[in-house]
Order: C-alpha cells, then sequence, then structure tokens
DNA sequence: CGATTTTGACCCGCGC
DNA sequence: GCGCGGGTCAAAATCG
C-alpha cells in the first residue's frame, strides 16, 4: 500500500495540470476515471468538428493552435489512462499478495462494514428495536444500498437480512465507535446530519451531561451518537458516532459518515490482529505537522472506539493537535493504537473546525502530500499484515480523499462565479488565507440541524 | 398542533 | 444477589 500510494505521489506530482482537468469533468460524471475520460473524449470531438467548418485564414491560425490544443489534451488523456491502469494493477497485485499473507496467519473473517450488536441482546430490545438492529449490528457510514423510501421502517431487504445471520453467526460480533474531539461553543458540531436527542445523562466523572441523540434523517436509521464536553477542557467537545445510516445522506454528512466509516473499517481491522500499531513518525504538511505515537490510555472505553482529536493543544495555543486514536477494550483482540497529527496554526482554525473542513483537510493532505500518504500508508500495512480488511480503510480514505478533491477543485471554480458559497460566511468561519481556507460545497445543509440543536 | 427537548424511571451488563 | 453506571424509554414540557 505504501509503495503504491508513494507512485501515486510521483505520479500527481508529474501531471498536475492533467488532475486538475479530469477532476472537473470526473465530479460531473461521477468519479469514474474511465467515464471522465471518454467525456473528455466526446469533447475534444466536438471541437474538432467545430474547428473543421469553413474559416477565414486568421481562423486557420486558431483552428491550428486548437488543433494542437486537442492533441496536446489527448496525450494528457493517454498517459491519465497507462498510470490509471498500471496503479490499478499495482493496487489488485498488493491486495492478492496481502489477502495470501492473511489466509496464512489467520482465518478469515466476516469481511464486512458491521460494527454489530451483541447477540446476547435483551429480549426486550429484540422486541423493540425489530426495525433498526435487524440489521445484524450496527455499522458506521454510508449504504449506498438501502433507498430512500418512506418505508424504510419496514423490514430490511433479504440479503441485509442474510448478512445479519452472517454477522450474528459469527461469534466474533464486534461493536466499534468513532469519536470526534474538537474544539466547539455550540451544543454540538454539524456534521450534516439531522439529530434528535433522547436523552441525557451526568456520567461519572463528568461534571457535564452526555447527550444522545439519534439520527432523523429517515426513521428507523439507527445511528447515534453523543455529545459530552471533556472533563478536562470544557471548550472541547467530544461526539462518539455509533452505527450506519440506512438512508442517503445529505451531501455535507457524506464527508462524516465516509471518514467514520473509514475510520471504524480501520479499527476493526486492527481488532483482528494481535500486533499492536507500533507507529512512531512524524511529517510536515502546509504547515502541518503530522505525527503518530502509541496511544496511552490508562482506562480503555467497553467498546473499541477510534478517536478524531481535532483539538488545539492546551499547552500552547498556536498548536492544534489532530489525532486519530483507537481505543479498545482490555483484550488482546483489541490492541491499542492511534495516529497523532498536529499544527502550529490553531488560530487560523474556526470553531466550526471539525465539520468538512476536517475532512477535506485530511482528504486534501492525503491527495497532496506524498509523505502524509506515506504515514497513512504505514498505518493501514501495520493493520493489514494480519486483516485485509484495513485495506478497506484505505479505499475509503483514498476514496472520499478524491471524492473530497473533487469537491475542492469544483468549489474552486465556482468560486470564479461566486464567493457566496464559502464557509467565510459563518461568523465563526477562519480568516482568509491559511492553508485551511476551503470551499464548503453545501452551504445550505451547513445550516442544519445543529442551528436546530442550538435554539434552545 | 406537531416536532423537539427534558427528565425521571427503567433496563441491562458488569464487577464485587 | 446487589449496587453501580451507562444507555434508553416515554410522558410531560416546551417551542415554533
Amino acid at each position: 500500500m505504501e509503495v503504491l500510494m508513494m507512485e501515486m505521489s510521483r505520479e500527481n506530482d508529474a501531471s498536475k495540470q492533467e488532475e486538475s482537468i479530469t477532476q472537473i469533468v470526473c465530479h460531473e460524471d461521477g468519479c469514474s476515471p474511465k467515464a471522465s475520460q471518454t467525456d473528455i473524449g466526446r469533447k475534444l470531438h466536438k471541437n474538432a468538428d467545430m474547428n473543421s467548418s469553413p474559416s477565414s485564414s486568421s481562423h486557420e491560425e486558431e483552428l491550428e493552435s486548437a488543433m494542437e490544443e486537442n492533441e496536446r489534451l489527448k496525450m494528457m488523456i493517454k498517459q491519465i489512462q497507462e498510470n490509471y491502469k498500471s496503479l490499478q494493477l499495482r493496487f489488485i497485485e498488493m491486495l492478492q499478495q496481502g489477502s495470501a499473507i492473511e489466509g496464512a496467519e489467520e482465518e478469515p473473517e466476516l469481511v464486512s462494514l458491521s460494527l454489530g450488536t451483541s447477540p446476547t441482546g435483551s429480549k426486550k430490545d429484540d422486541q423493540k428495536r425489530t426495525t433498526t438492529d435487524i440489521n445484524g449490528g450496527l455499522t458506521l457510514g454510508i449504504n449506498p444500498r438501502f433507498p430512500s423510501h418512506e418505508n424504510n421502517s419496514e423490514l430490511p431487504k433479504e440479503e441485509d437480512r442474510e448478512e445479519a445471520v452472517v454477522a450474528a453467526d459469527k461469534s466474533q460480533v464486534k461493536r466499534a465507535r468513532v469519536s470526534v474531539r474538537t474544539r466547539c461553543e455550540a451544543l454540538t458540531m454539524y456534521d450534516g446530519c439531522q439529530w434528535r436527542k433522547y436523552g441525557q445523562k451526568i456520567s461519572k466523572g463528568n461534571p457535564c451531561p452526555r447527550s444522545y441523540y439519534r439520527c432523523t434523517v429517515a426513521p428507523g436509521c439507527p445511528v447515534r451518537k453523543q455529545v459530552q464536553r471533556s472533563v478536562d477542557d470544557m471548550s472541547i467537545l467530544i461526539t462518539t458516532y455509533e452505527g450506519k445510516h440506512n438512508h442517503p445522506l445529505p451531501v455535507s454528512a457524506t464527508a462524516m459518515a465516509s471518514t467514520t466509516a473509514a475510520a471504524a473499517s480501520m479499527l476493526l481491522s486492527g481488532s483482528s490482529t494481535s500486533q499492536p500499531l507500533g507507529l512512531s513518525s512524524a511529517v510536515e504538511l502546509n504547515g502541518l505537522s503530522f505525527s503518530s505515537s502509541l496511544h496511552d490510555n490508562s482506562r480503555p472505553p467497553s467498546f473499541p472506539t477510534i478517536t478524531i482529536d481535532l483539538t488545539g493543544s492546551p499547552a500552547s495555543s498556536n498548536y492544534i493537535s489532530s489525532r486519530f486514536t483507537a481505543d479498545f477494550p482490555a483484550t488482546p483482540r483489541f490492541p491499542p493504537a492511534n495516529l497523532n497529527f498536529s499544527s502550529p496554526v490553531a488560530e487560523v482554525l474556526p470553531s466550526v473546525w471539525g465539520n468538512d473542513q476536517f475532512y477535506q483537510t485530511l482528504t486534501k493532505a492525503i491527495t497532496s502530500d506524498p509523505s502524509f500518504r506515506s504515514l497513512i500508508s504505514a498505518a493501514i500495512s501495520t493493520v493489514d499484515q494480519a486483516d485485509q480488511r484495513a485495506e478497506s480503510f484505505g479505499q475509503n480514505l483514498m476514496q472520499a480523499a478524491i471524492s473530497q478533491s473533487l469537491k475542492d477543485s469544483a468549489s474552486y471554480f465556482k468560486g470564479f462565479t461566486s464567493s457566496s458559497s464559502r464557509i467565510g460566511s459563518s461568523p465563526q468561519s477562519s480568516p482568509s488565507p491559511s492553508p485551511f481556507s476551503f470551499s464548503v460545497f453545501n452551504s445550505a445543509s451547513a445550516l442544519g440541524s445543529d442551528n436546530k440543536e442550538q435554539k434552545k
């Protein structure tokens, strides 16, 4: 994986122009490189047809330059295609190698993003939650298979029930959570979804109450989140997600969902190996200092939890520390691990940091910086030495990265005609030029559920 | 008046 | 078995 990513970075550096072209078209066509390339081809062909019409001598020069341009673009496309094919081949090759190693070392496990509810659920739960838990396990992230019918609360399709049976049959049903720490003055941080509060509790050791929310985008959605302020720093909001959306998500929510899915995937992948993530490395990226280290939690949570820490370091207001941590129950199956990122530019980050901006930064970092990719891939490769599902984390992450890059580029080009969609419209937005000055692709949705949650 | 929040009660798992 | 703590339920209160 690392080699692959490094290779990708080299090729990315070598053809930045090509990237920008493909990204724009790719965004329109649904992220398929093949589709985008054929689209370019169609456009080029169309241009050629237009240019072939009778023209004056002055037009002939234009025609000639246009033809040259077309040739250049064709060459670019060809190169992109070759790069894409070679990368694809290498990726498949590495996947096969990885699975071969796994087969020798470990028994095959359920390859799924399912995070699993406890098979020993109570009878009451069984009765009450036929619509929410029947999926056979709470899972994190987007599930495109579910249509957005109004009868979402009905029983899931046969395939999903089969999946549930498979998951239940596996005794190693796991339950994982993705926790996001962020500095936020609001009651909850914005994540693009609609939430309804269903409970509040004072937890031990923290005077701040913990609030319980469930997703209300679709009836029967099993996704829940817990929101609680940190006992160490009241300005830090800890949001813990659990479950998988059974409905299409708003555009603004996909970043969070895909990231939590990826994080959960990595978490579960790591949970199947007895080898801890013994990472200790650091890289510099666009003013961000990314580092990884072993996580040392004195009190591990009862469920495997991965933490994305976006808070600034209390030691220095100039530093923001963004880190991935994975907390596991005190069992050998859940080795502790984390990735730790920090940056000396916290002052430019708004308190809305923790919404799409983080994911854009993360994914941008992955797509643009080889050293950061190396760090991520090192983490991934450490995990996937024993479990191929770690590959899905890498794929998810890269997919999210690519997807976000496309959105970024689309927003960037839209910005030439309109600047109203920038996050700068928010009173909490970051000041202008900074490495984190990203566009928001759906500003309207940014006024969604959180405002509702803050209204009282 | 419907949607949402609040809050006490209840359930359940876990440790002793 | 008992107590504790986390999580959920559901009726009442509140909001728009």
